[in-house]
DNA sequence: GCCGTTTTCGGCCCGACTGTTTTCAGTCG
């Protein structure tokens, strides 16, 4: 997919036009059509093909010629003639916290700086004082900036981004003098990476807050301390993130929280609904005039809009607007609707716990069934059982289900899917497990073509329920694999086999974009966490927060289903 | 560069904080 290298190019021609004081409202022109990229669910190719780039919201003449030109000829000539204006490292400095491109511009073209090195020398020379605009306080705040630049700013993990948010909420409520708190932000929409920590506070006492939130254990930096918004850099492991604080009054703290909630795109949209009907929407709430109408809650934001409360997850301008105004919202699966799952390992393969530990952290979780997969044999590294070995688990098997009445314990493998596209185990083998599993655990790097043959081949396969983790990526550590996915969505869906969103926090694939579009294409979803130990268990909230990204509903989602009904599927 | 039940031209979301300034530009989200 070239999607991702199409946003890049945009963002980077953005860029330049910033630095070089182009119109703006081209530049945003760019980074909006960045975004869509990004968020697109279709193959950009196959739209080239079919002649509908145009379809793309925010992609008109100009920028659809661009895609085009990038999917036949593998480049932008526009972006290159940009590019040969700009001696390389000039855009880096745009990575420094504190500059922008005004900055950059004379930076470059008023003392020749076009790289962090030298600014970093210029700044601790006291070289840049002397140009207007830049200060005392400019030159120690870049010199901070650089540094912390070198310590690897960074994305995080959903599920480290929210147990940072639970200890910041956690010492708020406790030390600040608050009323409510909430984090909001892409943290609240579930995205699979977080880069910023948005959080939210109602309080008679400003100044109080803004102290306590200021001087918490963990801050490393304070960037900025206002009475309704304080920015900090907070500890986490060797690395920090970035935490927003906005300080509202209790009457606006619905429109605050959907301000800081819905993405750029989807925010943009809603105010220049409240615009067309001679209302303005800001982050204090819905005015008419001066007078305001609504803000106390979200649902008195989205109603004076004519529209019913939008799922968080869902708030990426992605249709979803459309869609409620005509009163289409889909009722998105929940963590309750679980009624158990089945990518599970214990330490029979690579897991931490017994067998029995697992099914009743599961019990304890509320869930009807839980199926248990381990590796097989050519997952040396994971321990994979032999077949003898895996099969012989099933007397204890039945053992577990009669001493654990009203709860079904479900044998399962988790199969790895070997190099020409056949199964580790035999086909004998695997009609006696409860379910099949297939993943891909070796020749990551096979060509596009061999890797979908490979894997759609493991899908025909009559055995094989589930196909785990489709794309292999581990976020900050493995790329995707190259396949094709909707080829592979295209087969689960015409032999009834589920695809996995496998919520193991550096996982998360499918992605949320990814599984809209395999339901789209017709697939039955499976939720799971391919748990290693039982407190993984409790990650199935992220695999549902993705499954609401994907606007799944529980008949979409095959552990949302009654276990009488997985047997049918399974069958 | 995009887009249109007020428009095919003239608009384009809106506000907070900081630092360098004498009233505001730049940056960020």
């Amino acid at each position: 997919m070239k999607n991702q290298e199409i946003a890049e190019i945009f963002n980077e021609i953005a860029d330049m036009l910033d630095i070089l004081g182009e119109d703006s409202f081209r530049i945003i022109s760019y980074r909006r059509a960045a975004r869509q990229m990004e968020a697109l669910t279709e193959d950009v190719e196959d739209l080239v093909r079919q002649g509908r780039v145009g379809s793309i919201p925010g992609i008109g003449a100009a920028l659809g010629d661009k895609i085009e030109e990038y999917v036949t000829a593998g480049k932008v000539g526009y972006h290159q003639e940009l590019r040969a204006k700009f001696p390389p490292g000039v855009l880096d400095m745009l990575r420094v916290r504190g500059i922008g491109p005004k900055k950059v511009k004379v930076l470059w073209q008023e003392l020749g700086i076009s790289d962090i090195e030298t600014l970093r020398t210029a700044a601790q020379t006291h070289r840049l004082r002397r140009v207007k605009g830049f200060g005392e306080k400019t030159e120690e705040k870049i010199l901070r900036s650089i540094e912390l630049l070198k310590e690897g700013e960074s994305v995080f993990l959903l599920a480290t981004a929210h147990a940072v948010a639970d200890v910041v909420l956690g010492y708020l409520r406790e030390r600040a003098p608050i009323h409510q708190v909430a984090a909001a932000g892409s943290l609240r929409r579930m995205k699979e990476t977080v880069r910023d920590i948005d959080v939210l506070a109602t309080t008679d006492k400003p100044a109080a807050v803004v102290e306590a939130f200021t001087h918490m254990p963990g801050v490393r930096e304070v960037i900025a301390a206002g009475e309704r918004k304080s920015v900090v850099l907070f500890d986490v492991e060797d690395r920090f993130v970035q935490i927003d604080l906005r300080i509202i009054e209790p009457g606006s703290w619905g429109a605050a929280l959907q301000y800081d909630t819905g993405n750029k795109d989807h925010n943009i949209h809603l105010r220049t609904m409240a615009e067309k009907r001679g209302l303005k929407l800001n982050e204090y709430g819905i005015f008419r005039d001066d007078t305001k109408v609504a803000g106390e809650t979200e649902e008195s934001v989205y109603s004076t809009l004519g529209l019913p409360w939008i799922p968080p997850e869902m708030r990426e301008d992605q249709g979803e607007i459309e869609l409620a105004a005509k009163g289409g919202l889909p009722t998105l699966v929940e963590d309750r609707d679980m009624h158990g799952e089945f990518h599970v390992h214990t330490n029979a393969t690579d897991g931490l716990d017994p067998v029995e530990t697992m099914v009743d952290t599961a019990r304890a979780r509320g869930y009807e069934y839980i199926g248990i997969s381990d590796h097989s044999v050519s997952s040396t590294v994971a321990f994979g059982l032999t077949a003898d070995a895996a099969l012989a688990r099933r007397d204890r098997f039945r053992e577990l289900n009669r001493e654990r009445k009203g709860f079904t314990v479900l044998l399962g493998t988790e199969c790895d899917i070997l190099d020409g596209g056949e199964m580790d185990y035999k086909d004998e083998v695997l009609k006696e497990f409860d379910f099949v599993i297939a993943a891909v655990h070796s020749r990551f790097t096979l060509p596009i073509r061999e890797m979908t043959a490979r894997v759609v081949a493991a899908i025909r396969n009559p055995y094989v329920n589930i196909l785990a983790h489709p794309t292999t990526r581990k976020i900050g550590q493995r790329d995707p694999v190259q396949i094709d996915l909707d080829e592979l969505y295209e087969a689960c869906a015409s032999t009834g086999t589920a695809i996995e969103i496998d919520a193991y926090p550096d996982r998360m694939d499918l992605n949320g974009t990814q599984a809209r579009a395999a339901k789209n294409a017709g697939c039955t979803i499976s939720v799971d966490t391919d748990s290693h130990a039982k407190g993984h268990l409790a990650w199935i909230r992220f695999g549902v927060g993705t499954a609401r990204r994907a606007w799944l509903t529980r008949e979409d989602v095959l552990n949302a289903w009654p276990l009488e009904k997985v047997r049918a599927f399974l069958r």
